[in-house]
DNA sequence: TGACAGTATATCGACCAATGATATAGTTGC
DNA sequence: GCAACTATATCATTGGTCGATATACTGTCA
């Protein structure tokens, strides 16, 4: 048994992968990756909860993502549900972004070709 | 009267993107960007008529690229028609493009994390 | 010259993703 | 005990994307 090929999943949907990359964080529940999402975007990016719960059902459906029932010691709050990545959605995740970097330094360079 | 700010059209939905990144490199028409994007993404991302078309008037609509009358002298084909970023398509995807690095960046750092 | 592959634009309908609004309830601080 | 915040959840709608299909022009070559 192997698991599917990261490629399979790209291009990632912009919500599927803001998700993923605030569970490259570290293991996160639902609100708080709303909040680093429009927190590490410096706000352009706002994250309802109708995009965050969809988004994340997607994910954990696709095994991109996994529900998890380790509960903190300190600082525990009842009703939060903790997700992280799966190994595969490190690899879509990491993919993804390669292929984001490629495509925004291939608009960079035609937008301000110096050196030529 | 004043350009509307580049940053209101962000986040730019991914096929939008991707043509302002084709006429980036100069103008074009239409299916020349099909082209320019399944090509440019190693074959990743298959843009359809419709995706193309549908998304070209709504870039059109919003001013962030225009159509244009100048024929080339050599090689021209009647049924083409030829598209080109205005100033503001410019910013937009300048901004979009700075938007999608640092996001990749972050990413990148997130899931391999070395000599922090 | 007529058949064919490729080029080029265009639209329909279906599907999936994203969003604003709204609901419900637990938690914290005063 | 009340207000603001935290937290999850769903509905209805909109908007974006896509496959399929249509139409017609161009270039090639037999």
């Amino acid at each position: 048994m192997s698991s599917p090929d990261p490629h399979e999943f790209l291009p990632l949907p912009q919500a599927q992968f803001h998700v993923l990359v605030a569970l490259a964080e570290g293991e996160m529940h639902g609100y708080a990756i709303m909040q680093s999402v429009e927190l590490s975007s410096g706000g352009v990016v706002k994250m309802g909860p109708a995009t965050l719960y969809g988004t994340l059902k997607r994910l954990v459906d696709s095994r991109l993502a996994e529900e998890h029932g380790d509960r903190p010691v300190a600082d525990d709050d009842q009703r939060r549900r903790y997700y992280r990545l799966t190994g595969l959605g490190r690899s879509v995740c990491n993919a993804e972004a390669d292929r984001m970097e490629l495509l925004a330094r291939r608009a960079h360079s035609r937008l301000r070709p110096r050196s030529v």
